[in-house]
DNA sequence: CGGCATCCCCGATGATACTG
DNA sequence: CAGTATCATCGGGGATGCCG
């Protein structure tokens, strides 16, 4: 007999704060550079393996297969593979994937507002010690 | 004489997937295990580092001090040195964090929301394959 | 109490080359 | 075109001990 954490017991609340809750799993599945990049990514629609590359600018092979694959795990993400030849490979995002890429693309948007404040309190904290 | 990017050309729009626009930075500093937890807590308001880490559970000191430093370097987070013997030290949020925490905290609620879904669809994933 | 310094290890990430 | 395999590396991150 297992226990079904799809029913866990409700004896504690769900909190992003205890290191034994699941849902930090999920924060830290996010937590990388390129999970949230390619989630905002194919919230512009479903897209192959090579136009995602491009669209990250920098990201290797590797890390796109293995960071796809990844998501596609955690049910994030869904890969249609068309069986054609050449290859022709669709990802695209599930519900649960398009719920979160709302949220992420806010934080986006955070970024690519405040980004200049960053870099100047980061450009003031550094002088301020090398002296 | 050098380039100073707090007031960078605007020829091109901020845009978290061009890798070399400094908003990538930003999110890559988010992109982390800790820093996210971290500024999620400090939301609660300001704490001392022992606070801290019996808040987030699991950090060591040594990364507990690293993110916050760098935290404190791109000036999301203010640290205040009381300077009392013994020391008292306290850690808040900045403007600018503030205005981050509201967003990760979107975040944590979507992870404490749907962690179990996420636990579903791996351990299907994971027993199709292992056959 | 906070936190720096040091040592050390492993996994994340990347570069390159190869395959169906 | 999509993906795997292999090798090399770099830094994240933990453990420990010392200091103001």
């Amino acid at each position: 007999m297992t226990i079904d954490l799809t029913e866990a017991p409700t004896t504690s609340i769900p909190d992003v704060f205890d290191p034994t809750c699941s849902s930090r799993h999920a924060l830290e599945l996010i937590a990388s550079k390129w999970a949230m990049l390619i989630i905002s990514a194919l919230e512009e629609g479903p897209m192959r393996n090579a136009a995602l590359m491009r669209r990250l600018g920098d990201v290797s092979q590797k890390m796109l297969t293995q960071t796809l694959k990844e998501l596609e795990r955690n049910g994030l993400v869904i890969r249609e593979d068309k069986k054609t030849v050449p290859p022709h490979v669709e990802y695209s995002l599930s519900p649960v994937g398009r719920s979160l890429s709302e949220t992420l693309l806010v934080l986006d948007r955070w970024a690519e507002t405040h980004f200049a404040t960053l870099d100047a309190a980061r450009e003031r904290y550094d002088a301020e010690r090398e002296r």
